[in-house]
DNA sequence: TTAATTTTCGACTTACCATTCGAATATTAA
DNA sequence: TTAATATTCGAATGGTAAGTCGAAAATTAA
């Protein structure tokens, strides 16, 4: 008699839609300036509905980041798993998350510049975040030992390879989009000298 | 018999002292986090006080993005008045905005993240912002036509260098920092090939 | 049908915080 | 010294918005 399986999917539809729509209302709002009164009318519930689905608006915002992190990983870990090297894969994961960004464009830019505003301790979907760069980062050692990449500090080249990616993902508000190719063609162009 | 010179000095270490503190609290809580209270506090005076030297909350904010953006020019112009080629003056700017960036890394930081949080419209440091990105455009522009840089779309190129650029400087919660002599051998390693 | 259970919601409470007030205190100029 | 002016401040004010309440409507299961 407890919850039948429809029901659990039902209230699983109704919390994306809550949070499809404070997404919204963070991405313009930020997440003080987003009041719980937006957000309600902008996902179409009453404000109190919104508090038996989540318990506080803080928990609204870490549920959003949370899903998005975990779906990115979720993605990801196919071509992680792949056998290509190093190098082919580093590439195919940037490709994979750029392949996110462009799907998702307002969660994606979202996972990657809300967290600057949080002050909190421990956030559960940090260990997804901490997952994808410590690959990242293993992918890059591994590439460099392999004399697949420029010979610079793997810590430093994690840097500018993660700067330089999300400066083409993520500045969007600079004239036109990046294309897939160009993200390849820049990527082979930079990357692809080892001294 | 209006205010003395020594009096407008004074003034405005007082408003300096306030924005050196409002910059801190600011960095730890955010736009909406902070408080006047904690702000005044901090900075020395009380709340009343600060009302004294600015008008509004938002106008203590704009006030530290405003001179920072301001310095940061200033401190460019004459790199940029140069007679160097596009390729050296471009790495020079980047090496002087890294100099920026070490002198004053709370501030430097907040000048790239800050903007983000705002919604509202015309603030005037963004003008400093917009000569800044577009000297460096041009610079790209320049070097790509001499031949100095890789052949690539300019505007991509400059989404490229400037994240590639922010997640040097930028990216320090990640093991230790960046030295300039890092910056610029991984900036000729990726610049140095043109095709 | 009916009684339990789930879901919904607007009105209310409460805390917080930006901003203002009005009264001190300090500084200046005479 | 004294009167004007500049500076300081803590206590009130007022608005805003997170979170709660208690009652309804919908759904379920019998």
């Amino acid at each position: 008699m407890p919850v039948s399986q429809r029901q659990l999917e039902e209230r699983q539809m109704r919390q994306d839609r809550i949070l499809t729509g404070a997404l919204e209302v963070f991405k313009s709002k930020g997440l003080e300036g987003a009041t719980m009164d937006e957000i309600a009318s902008e996902s179409g519930f009453g404000k109190a509905t919104l508090y038996y689905y989540f318990h506080s608006k803080e928990e609204v915002f870490a549920a959003i980041l949370e899903n998005g992190w975990k779906d990115l990983w979720a993605s990801l870990e196919p071509v992680i798993g792949g056998d290509e090297s190093p190098r082919k894969t580093f590439i195919n994961v940037l490709l994979k998350i750029a392949e996110n960004a462009r799907n998702r464009p307002g969660l994606f830019e979202f996972l990657f510049n809300a967290p600057k505003v949080i002050t909190f301790e421990e956030q559960p979907w940090k260990r997804y975040q901490n997952r994808m760069y410590g690959t990242i980062q293993g992918l890059l050692d591994d590439g460099i030992k392999a004399g697949e990449f420029p010979n610079i500090n793997p810590q430093l080249l994690f840097k500018a390879m993660g700067g330089l990616f999300m400066g083409l993902v993520l500045m969007g508000d600079r004239k036109e989009p990046v294309s897939e190719k160009d993200v390849e063609d820049l990527l082979n162009q930079l990357i692809t000298n080892p001294t």
